[in-house]
RNA sequence: GGGUAGGUUCCGGAGCGGUCAAACGGGGCAGACUGUAAAUCUGCUGGCUAUGCCUUCGAAGGUUCGAAUCCUUCCCUGCCCA
Protein backbone atom coordinates (compact mmCIF):
# COMPACT_ATOMS: atom_id res chain seq x y z
CA UNK A 1 0.00 0.00 0.00
CA UNK A 2 1.08 3.36 -0.55
CA UNK A 3 2.25 5.71 1.77
CA UNK A 4 -0.12 7.90 1.11
CA UNK A 5 -2.87 5.18 1.24
CA UNK A 6 -1.25 4.16 4.80
CA UNK A 7 -1.58 7.70 5.51
CA UNK A 8 -5.46 8.17 5.14
CA UNK A 9 -6.05 5.06 6.70
CA UNK A 10 -4.04 5.72 9.65
CA UNK A 11 -5.66 9.36 10.40
CA UNK A 12 -9.54 7.97 10.21
CA UNK A 13 -10.51 8.44 13.22
CA UNK A 14 -8.19 9.93 15.06
CA UNK A 15 -8.36 13.42 17.27
CA UNK A 16 -5.02 15.29 16.50
CA UNK A 17 -1.68 14.10 14.92
CA UNK A 18 1.51 15.74 15.20
CA UNK A 19 2.23 15.82 12.08
CA UNK A 20 0.66 14.38 9.46
CA UNK A 21 3.58 15.62 7.64
CA UNK A 22 5.89 14.01 9.70
CA UNK A 23 4.25 10.85 9.65
CA UNK A 24 3.93 10.67 5.25
CA UNK A 25 7.61 11.26 5.69
CA UNK A 26 8.31 7.77 8.06
CA UNK A 27 5.59 6.11 5.97
CA UNK A 28 7.58 7.05 2.78
CA UNK A 29 10.67 5.06 3.88
CA UNK A 30 9.12 1.90 3.51
CA UNK A 31 10.25 0.46 6.74
CA UNK A 32 8.26 -0.88 9.35
CA UNK A 33 7.29 2.12 11.79
CA UNK A 34 7.46 1.33 15.33
CA UNK A 35 4.06 2.39 17.10
CA UNK A 36 4.04 2.55 21.04
CA UNK A 37 1.04 2.05 23.17
CA UNK A 38 1.52 2.42 26.80
CA UNK A 39 -0.57 0.68 29.07
CA UNK A 40 -0.87 0.92 33.17
CA UNK A 41 -2.02 -1.92 34.66
CA UNK A 42 -4.24 -0.31 37.51
CA UNK A 43 -6.79 -1.97 36.83
CA UNK A 44 -7.90 -5.60 35.20
CA UNK A 45 -10.26 -5.57 33.06
CA UNK A 46 -10.00 -3.71 29.42
CA UNK A 47 -13.21 -1.53 28.49
CA UNK A 48 -14.74 -0.27 25.42
CA UNK A 49 -12.64 3.07 26.30
CA UNK A 50 -9.32 1.07 26.08
CA UNK A 51 -10.48 -0.46 22.65
CA UNK A 52 -10.82 2.68 20.97
CA UNK A 53 -6.72 2.85 20.70
CA UNK A 54 -6.25 -0.78 21.07
CA UNK A 55 -8.14 -1.12 17.39
CA UNK A 56 -6.08 1.51 15.98
CA UNK A 57 -2.94 -0.17 17.24
CA UNK A 58 -4.19 -3.13 15.53
CA UNK A 59 -4.70 -0.84 11.95
CA UNK A 60 -0.82 -0.24 12.24
CA UNK A 61 -0.31 -4.19 12.78
CA UNK A 62 -2.73 -4.54 9.67
CA UNK A 63 -0.51 -2.69 7.59
CA UNK A 64 2.97 -4.50 8.99
CA UNK A 65 3.91 -1.93 11.26
CA UNK A 66 5.48 -2.99 14.59
CA UNK A 67 3.38 -2.59 17.71
CA UNK A 68 5.35 -1.90 20.89
CA UNK A 69 3.52 -2.24 24.04
CA UNK A 70 4.42 -1.00 26.59
CA UNK A 71 3.34 -2.34 30.10
CA UNK A 72 3.88 0.15 32.82
CA UNK A 73 4.78 -1.94 35.79
CA UNK A 74 6.69 0.76 36.68
CA UNK A 75 4.66 3.68 35.90
CA UNK A 76 1.63 2.11 37.47
CA UNK A 77 3.68 2.47 40.55
CA UNK A 78 3.49 6.00 40.24
CA UNK A 79 -0.15 6.70 39.52
CA UNK A 80 -0.73 9.03 36.05
CA UNK A 81 -1.99 12.04 37.49
CA UNK A 82 -3.78 12.84 33.57
CA UNK A 83 -7.23 14.10 34.19
CA UNK A 84 -7.55 13.51 37.96
CA UNK A 85 -8.14 16.40 40.53
CA UNK A 86 -6.28 13.59 43.12
CA UNK A 87 -3.30 12.02 43.73
CA UNK A 88 -4.00 7.86 42.58
CA UNK A 89 -3.30 5.41 45.83
CA UNK A 90 -0.46 3.42 44.92
CA UNK A 91 -1.05 0.03 44.14
CA UNK A 92 1.08 -2.79 45.30
CA UNK A 93 3.38 -4.48 43.29
CA UNK A 94 1.55 -8.17 43.37
CA UNK A 95 -1.30 -6.46 42.44
CA UNK A 96 -0.18 -4.66 39.19
CA UNK A 97 2.04 -7.99 38.50
CA UNK A 98 -1.54 -9.46 38.27
CA UNK A 99 -3.31 -6.59 36.45
CA UNK A 100 -0.58 -6.95 33.68
CA UNK A 101 -1.25 -10.76 33.00
CA UNK A 102 -5.01 -9.77 32.37
CA UNK A 103 -4.61 -6.83 30.82
CA UNK A 104 -2.38 -8.93 28.08
CA UNK A 105 -4.70 -11.44 27.72
CA UNK A 106 -7.41 -9.14 27.01
CA UNK A 107 -5.45 -6.88 24.74
CA UNK A 108 -4.86 -9.92 22.48
CA UNK A 109 -8.80 -9.94 21.85
CA UNK A 110 -7.81 -7.19 19.61
CA UNK A 111 -4.37 -7.25 18.94
CA UNK A 112 -2.31 -9.63 16.84
CA UNK A 113 0.26 -11.49 19.60
CA UNK A 114 2.37 -12.55 17.22
CA UNK A 115 2.87 -9.52 16.02
CA UNK A 116 3.65 -7.62 19.19
CA UNK A 117 6.27 -6.90 20.78
CA UNK A 118 5.86 -6.82 24.70
CA UNK A 119 8.16 -4.65 26.98
CA UNK A 120 8.14 -4.00 30.69
CA UNK A 121 8.79 -0.69 31.26
CA UNK A 122 10.24 -1.63 34.74
CA UNK A 123 12.88 -3.08 32.66
CA UNK A 124 14.53 -0.35 32.73
CA UNK A 125 13.54 2.05 35.37
CA UNK A 126 14.02 -0.32 38.39
CA UNK A 127 17.47 -0.63 37.43
CA UNK A 128 18.50 3.63 37.04
CA UNK A 129 20.35 5.27 39.46
CA UNK A 130 19.66 8.24 41.22
CA UNK A 131 22.26 10.06 39.34
CA UNK A 132 20.62 8.93 35.94
CA UNK A 133 17.33 10.18 37.20
CA UNK A 134 18.80 13.47 37.90
CA UNK A 135 19.89 13.99 34.79
CA UNK A 136 16.79 12.68 33.16
CA UNK A 137 14.82 15.59 34.70
CA UNK A 138 17.51 17.96 34.31
CA UNK A 139 16.11 17.56 30.38
CA UNK A 140 12.54 19.36 31.01
CA UNK A 141 12.15 22.61 33.24
CA UNK A 142 9.45 23.18 36.10
CA UNK A 143 7.57 25.16 33.68
CA UNK A 144 7.50 22.75 31.29
CA UNK A 145 5.20 20.12 33.65
CA UNK A 146 3.45 22.96 35.46
CA UNK A 147 2.24 23.66 31.55
CA UNK A 148 -0.39 20.66 32.14
CA UNK A 149 -4.20 21.67 32.65
CA UNK A 150 -4.49 19.40 35.31
CA UNK A 151 -1.76 20.36 37.56
CA UNK A 152 -2.42 23.89 37.00
CA UNK A 153 -6.14 23.25 37.86
CA UNK A 154 -5.09 21.92 41.26
CA UNK A 155 -2.68 24.64 42.02
CA UNK A 156 -5.20 26.95 41.26
CA UNK A 157 -7.84 25.08 43.72
CA UNK A 158 -5.14 24.82 46.62
CA UNK A 159 -4.81 21.04 45.88
CA UNK A 160 -1.45 19.19 46.46
CA UNK A 161 0.12 18.19 43.46
CA UNK A 162 3.30 15.69 44.70
CA UNK A 163 6.66 15.71 42.82
CA UNK A 164 5.97 11.99 41.64
CA UNK A 165 3.34 13.40 39.96
CA UNK A 166 5.41 15.68 37.96
CA UNK A 167 7.85 13.00 37.33
CA UNK A 168 5.18 11.01 35.15
CA UNK A 169 5.11 12.53 32.06
CA UNK A 170 9.34 12.19 32.07
CA UNK A 171 8.94 8.55 32.60
CA UNK A 172 6.66 7.94 30.71
CA UNK A 173 8.48 10.33 27.72
CA UNK A 174 11.52 8.13 28.45
CA UNK A 175 9.80 5.13 27.31
CA UNK A 176 9.33 6.39 24.01
CA UNK A 177 13.50 7.03 24.34
CA UNK A 178 13.87 3.36 25.36
CA UNK A 179 11.53 1.72 22.25
CA UNK A 180 12.77 4.18 19.73
CA UNK A 181 9.66 5.03 18.76
CA UNK A 182 7.99 6.02 15.66
CA UNK A 183 4.36 6.82 16.61
CA UNK A 184 2.95 7.17 20.05
CA UNK A 185 -0.55 6.33 20.37
CA UNK A 186 -3.07 7.72 23.51
CA UNK A 187 -5.74 8.93 24.38
CA UNK A 188 -6.61 12.83 23.53
CA UNK A 189 -5.47 13.63 27.34
CA UNK A 190 -2.38 11.65 26.51
CA UNK A 191 -1.04 14.80 24.43
CA UNK A 192 0.87 15.95 27.50
CA UNK A 193 2.68 13.25 27.89
CA UNK A 194 3.50 12.12 24.42
CA UNK A 195 5.06 15.38 23.89
CA UNK A 196 7.37 15.21 26.43
CA UNK A 197 8.30 12.15 24.78
CA UNK A 198 9.54 13.85 21.69
CA UNK A 199 11.74 16.43 23.63
CA UNK A 200 13.19 13.52 25.26
CA UNK A 201 14.00 12.10 21.98
CA UNK A 202 15.27 15.09 20.60
CA UNK A 203 17.76 15.15 23.83
CA UNK A 204 18.77 12.12 22.94
CA UNK A 205 19.68 12.89 19.07
CA UNK A 206 16.43 10.84 17.65
CA UNK A 207 13.87 11.67 15.64
CA UNK A 208 10.71 12.34 17.34
CA UNK A 209 8.12 10.65 17.64
CA UNK A 210 4.93 11.29 16.17
CA UNK A 211 1.48 11.90 18.41
CA UNK A 212 -1.01 10.23 17.39
CA UNK A 213 -4.05 10.70 19.61
CA UNK A 214 -7.65 9.29 19.70
CA UNK A 215 -10.97 10.19 20.91
CA UNK A 216 -12.14 9.83 24.19
CA UNK A 217 -15.02 7.41 24.66
CA UNK A 218 -17.38 8.54 26.93
CA UNK A 219 -18.81 5.86 29.74
CA UNK A 220 -21.98 4.95 29.56
CA UNK A 221 -23.53 7.78 31.05
CA UNK A 222 -22.62 9.77 28.37
CA UNK A 223 -20.23 12.47 30.29
CA UNK A 224 -17.44 11.44 32.04
CA UNK A 225 -15.08 8.98 30.22
CA UNK A 226 -15.92 5.48 30.08
CA UNK A 227 -13.77 4.07 33.19
CA UNK A 228 -13.97 0.94 35.91
CA UNK A 229 -14.11 3.37 39.31
CA UNK A 230 -17.08 5.69 37.72
CA UNK A 231 -19.17 2.41 36.99
CA UNK A 232 -19.78 3.35 33.43
CA UNK A 233 -17.89 1.15 31.31
CA UNK A 234 -18.53 -2.27 29.39
CA UNK A 235 -15.92 -4.45 29.89
CA UNK A 236 -14.26 -6.12 27.02
CA UNK A 237 -14.86 -9.75 28.66
CA UNK A 238 -18.53 -9.45 29.98
CA UNK A 239 -20.97 -11.84 28.45
CA UNK A 240 -22.81 -10.89 25.53
CA UNK A 241 -26.07 -10.37 27.63
CA UNK A 242 -24.50 -7.95 29.94
CA UNK A 243 -23.13 -6.38 27.16
CA UNK A 244 -26.01 -6.01 24.72
CA UNK A 245 -28.12 -4.21 27.64
CA UNK A 246 -25.38 -1.81 28.87
CA UNK A 247 -25.44 -0.63 25.35
CA UNK A 248 -29.30 -0.25 24.92
CA UNK A 249 -28.82 2.26 27.96
CA UNK A 250 -27.07 4.56 26.07
CA UNK A 251 -28.26 7.56 24.98
CA UNK A 252 -29.33 8.64 21.24
CA UNK A 253 -26.18 11.12 21.00
CA UNK A 254 -23.79 8.99 22.81
CA UNK A 255 -25.02 6.00 20.55
CA UNK A 256 -24.05 7.87 17.34
CA UNK A 257 -20.58 8.50 19.16
CA UNK A 258 -19.96 4.99 19.93
CA UNK A 259 -20.56 4.43 16.48
CA UNK A 260 -18.41 6.79 15.25
CA UNK A 261 -14.94 5.86 17.30
CA UNK A 262 -15.74 2.10 17.98
CA UNK A 263 -17.03 0.89 14.71
CA UNK A 264 -16.23 3.50 12.23
CA UNK A 265 -19.13 4.06 10.80
CA UNK A 266 -22.13 6.46 10.74
CA UNK A 267 -25.32 5.89 12.43
CA UNK A 268 -28.28 5.57 9.63
CA UNK A 269 -30.32 8.93 10.56
CA UNK A 270 -33.02 6.84 8.61
CA UNK A 271 -33.57 4.11 11.33
CA UNK A 272 -35.45 4.02 14.18
CA UNK A 273 -33.39 5.12 17.09
CA UNK A 274 -33.99 1.51 18.61
CA UNK A 275 -33.29 -0.28 15.72
CA UNK A 276 -29.99 1.50 15.01
CA UNK A 277 -29.18 0.78 18.74
CA UNK A 278 -29.79 -2.52 18.25
CA UNK A 279 -27.59 -2.65 15.94
CA UNK A 280 -24.82 -1.18 17.13
CA UNK A 281 -24.93 -3.65 19.80
CA UNK A 282 -25.04 -6.58 18.19
CA UNK A 283 -22.30 -5.18 16.29
CA UNK A 284 -19.93 -4.70 19.16
CA UNK A 285 -21.52 -8.35 21.20
CA UNK A 286 -20.22 -9.95 17.70
CA UNK A 287 -16.75 -8.23 17.94
CA UNK A 288 -15.91 -9.62 21.06
CA UNK A 289 -18.00 -13.09 21.05
CA UNK A 290 -19.44 -14.25 17.67
CA UNK A 291 -21.99 -13.60 15.36
CA UNK A 292 -24.13 -16.40 17.05
CA UNK A 293 -24.36 -14.78 20.06
CA UNK A 294 -24.74 -11.53 18.79
CA UNK A 295 -28.34 -12.83 17.23
CA UNK A 296 -29.20 -14.45 20.47
CA UNK A 297 -28.55 -11.52 22.52
CA UNK A 298 -30.86 -9.47 20.25
CA UNK A 299 -33.44 -12.13 20.68
CA UNK A 300 -33.33 -12.37 23.57
CA UNK A 301 -33.58 -8.69 23.32
CA UNK A 302 -36.76 -8.78 21.26
CA UNK A 303 -38.21 -11.61 23.92
CA UNK A 304 -38.26 -9.82 27.08
CA UNK A 305 -41.77 -9.20 27.29
CA UNK A 306 -42.49 -12.94 27.16
CA UNK A 307 -41.04 -14.46 30.21
CA UNK A 308 -41.35 -17.83 29.48
CA UNK A 309 -38.89 -17.59 26.40
CA UNK A 310 -36.10 -15.41 27.62
CA UNK A 311 -32.73 -16.68 29.08
CA UNK A 312 -32.01 -15.74 32.34
CA UNK A 313 -29.14 -16.74 34.95
CA UNK A 314 -30.71 -19.47 36.77
CA UNK A 315 -30.91 -18.85 40.42
CA UNK A 316 -31.98 -21.48 43.60
CA UNK A 317 -33.59 -19.54 46.48
CA UNK A 318 -31.85 -19.90 49.51
CA UNK A 319 -32.69 -23.12 52.22
CA UNK A 320 -32.48 -21.02 54.92
CA UNK A 321 -34.10 -17.41 54.52
CA UNK A 322 -37.88 -17.77 52.91
CA UNK A 323 -38.81 -14.03 53.24
CA UNK A 324 -38.32 -11.95 50.22
CA UNK A 325 -35.54 -9.79 51.88
CA UNK A 326 -33.68 -12.95 51.93
CA UNK A 327 -34.47 -14.27 48.69
CA UNK A 328 -34.07 -11.21 46.74
CA UNK A 329 -30.30 -10.50 48.62
CA UNK A 330 -29.27 -14.14 48.10
CA UNK A 331 -30.57 -13.44 44.23
CA UNK A 332 -28.10 -10.08 44.02
CA UNK A 333 -24.91 -12.23 45.40
CA UNK A 334 -25.63 -15.12 43.10
CA UNK A 335 -24.97 -12.49 40.29
CA UNK A 336 -21.97 -11.74 42.09
CA UNK A 337 -23.62 -8.02 42.86
CA UNK A 338 -23.85 -8.49 46.87
CA UNK A 339 -26.17 -6.10 48.08
CA UNK A 340 -26.91 -4.82 52.01
CA UNK A 341 -29.77 -5.93 53.18
CA UNK A 342 -30.94 -2.12 53.65
CA UNK A 343 -30.06 -1.58 50.02
CA UNK A 344 -31.98 -4.59 49.23
CA UNK A 345 -35.26 -3.88 51.38
CA UNK A 346 -35.45 0.07 49.86
CA UNK A 347 -35.24 -1.69 46.49
CA UNK A 348 -38.05 -4.00 47.27
CA UNK A 349 -40.20 -1.46 49.03
CA UNK A 350 -39.88 1.08 45.84
CA UNK A 351 -41.38 -1.43 43.55
CA UNK A 352 -38.12 -2.67 41.73
CA UNK A 353 -38.66 -6.38 41.89
CA UNK A 354 -41.19 -8.47 40.45
CA UNK A 355 -42.36 -12.34 40.52
CA UNK A 356 -43.25 -13.28 37.19
CA UNK A 357 -44.32 -10.01 36.44
CA UNK A 358 -46.23 -9.06 39.20
CA UNK A 359 -44.72 -6.27 42.04
CA UNK A 360 -44.45 -7.57 45.63
CA UNK A 361 -43.17 -4.63 47.59
CA UNK A 362 -42.68 -6.12 51.51
CA UNK A 363 -39.68 -7.10 52.46
CA UNK A 364 -41.00 -9.62 54.79
CA UNK A 365 -43.80 -11.22 52.70
CA UNK A 366 -43.30 -15.28 51.84
CA UNK A 367 -43.68 -16.03 48.43
CA UNK A 368 -44.05 -19.09 47.12
CA UNK A 369 -41.41 -19.39 44.54
CA UNK A 370 -41.66 -22.13 41.93
CA UNK A 371 -39.55 -23.50 39.18
CA UNK A 372 -39.39 -21.32 35.92
CA UNK A 373 -40.53 -18.17 37.56
CA UNK A 374 -38.92 -15.09 36.82
CA UNK A 375 -37.43 -12.55 39.73
CA UNK A 376 -36.90 -9.35 38.25
CA UNK A 377 -34.60 -7.66 40.34
CA UNK A 378 -33.98 -3.61 38.57
CA UNK A 379 -34.13 -2.61 35.33
CA UNK A 380 -31.00 -4.65 34.21
CA UNK A 381 -31.26 -8.17 35.99
CA UNK A 382 -33.48 -10.47 36.51
CA UNK A 383 -33.19 -14.23 37.26
CA UNK A 384 -35.44 -17.18 36.85
CA UNK A 385 -36.10 -19.76 40.17
CA UNK A 386 -34.54 -23.14 39.04
C1' G B 1 11.26 27.18 60.63
C1' G B 2 7.29 31.47 61.48
C1' G B 3 2.21 32.87 60.58
C1' U B 4 -2.63 31.34 59.11
C1' A B 5 -6.89 28.37 57.30
C1' G B 6 -8.57 23.60 57.38
C1' G B 7 -9.58 17.82 57.84
C1' U B 8 -17.58 15.94 58.19
C1' U B 9 -21.06 10.42 55.30
C1' C B 10 -19.50 8.55 47.31
C1' C B 11 -17.99 14.03 46.02
C1' G B 12 -18.66 19.25 47.19
C1' G B 13 -20.21 21.47 51.52
C1' A B 14 -23.44 23.11 56.17
C1' G B 15 -23.51 22.00 61.31
C1' C B 16 -20.03 24.47 66.25
C1' G B 17 -23.05 20.89 73.44
C1' G B 18 -28.84 17.76 73.22
C1' U B 19 -34.34 18.06 68.52
C1' C B 20 -27.59 14.64 64.29
C1' A B 21 -27.18 8.93 60.84
C1' A B 22 -25.87 14.76 60.35
C1' A B 23 -29.04 20.58 56.17
C1' C B 24 -28.28 21.69 50.94
C1' G B 25 -26.20 20.61 46.04
C1' G B 26 -23.96 16.91 42.82
C1' G B 27 -23.64 11.87 41.73
C1' G B 28 -25.99 7.13 42.23
C1' C B 29 -30.33 3.89 42.76
C1' A B 30 -35.71 2.97 42.36
C1' G B 31 -40.72 4.33 40.61
C1' A B 32 -43.93 7.06 36.88
C1' C B 33 -43.66 8.48 31.73
C1' U B 34 -41.01 6.37 27.31
C1' G B 35 -38.01 3.51 22.81
C1' U B 36 -35.15 -0.72 29.51
C1' A B 37 -33.05 6.47 25.33
C1' A B 38 -33.07 11.69 26.58
C1' A B 39 -35.91 15.29 29.22
C1' U B 40 -39.33 15.71 33.29
C1' C B 41 -41.73 14.47 38.00
C1' U B 42 -41.55 11.53 42.76
C1' G B 43 -39.03 8.75 46.42
C1' C B 44 -34.56 6.67 48.43
C1' U B 45 -29.30 7.14 49.31
C1' G B 46 -24.28 4.11 56.95
C1' G B 47 -25.26 -1.01 58.88
C1' C B 48 -28.58 -4.50 61.18
C1' U B 49 -34.34 -10.47 59.78
C1' A B 50 -35.24 -3.19 62.38
C1' U B 51 -41.40 1.03 65.44
C1' G B 52 -35.62 -0.46 68.16
C1' C B 53 -30.34 -1.35 68.24
C1' C B 54 -25.14 -0.65 66.45
C1' U B 55 -21.00 2.01 64.11
C1' U B 56 -19.59 6.85 61.75
C1' C B 57 -17.85 13.48 61.53
C1' G B 58 -8.60 12.87 60.68
C1' A B 59 -6.50 9.63 65.40
C1' A B 60 -6.15 8.80 70.58
C1' G B 61 -7.40 10.45 75.26
C1' G B 62 -10.38 13.83 78.50
C1' U B 63 -14.55 17.26 80.36
C1' U B 64 -20.04 16.46 80.56
C1' C B 65 -26.13 13.29 82.37
C1' G B 66 -25.04 14.06 76.97
C1' A B 67 -19.74 15.65 72.07
C1' A B 68 -19.24 16.15 64.86
C1' U B 69 -19.59 20.35 68.20
C1' C B 70 -15.55 22.03 74.35
C1' C B 71 -10.20 20.68 76.20
C1' U B 72 -5.25 18.01 75.51
C1' U B 73 -1.82 15.47 72.56
C1' C B 74 -0.77 13.50 67.89
C1' C B 75 -1.28 12.82 62.36
C1' C B 76 -2.41 15.12 57.60
C1' U B 77 -3.30 19.23 53.82
C1' G B 78 -3.64 24.25 51.67
C1' C B 79 -2.08 29.42 51.63
C1' C B 80 1.46 33.48 52.93
C1' C B 81 6.48 34.52 54.67
C1' A B 82 11.63 32.55 55.09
Amino acid sequence: MSPEEQLSLLTRGTAQILSEKELLKKLTRGEPLRAKLGVDPTSPDLHLGHSVVLEKLRQFQELGHQAVLIIGDFTAQIGDPTGRAKTRPPLTREEILENAKTYQEQAFCILDKEKTEIVFNGEWFNSMSFSEVIQLNAQVTMQQMLQREDFKNRIANDQEVRLHEIQYPIVQGYDSVKVRADVELGGTDQLFNILVGRDLQKSAGMEPQVVMCLPILEGLDGVQKMSKSLNNYVGITESPGEMFGKIMSISDDLMARYSILLLGEEIDAAEHPVEAKKKLAGKIVERYHSAEAAQQAISNWNNRGNLESVELPKFTPPTDRNDLLGIVQAAFASLEEPKSGSDVRRLIQQGSIQIDGEKVSDPKAEPTLESGQVLKLNKKRSVRIA
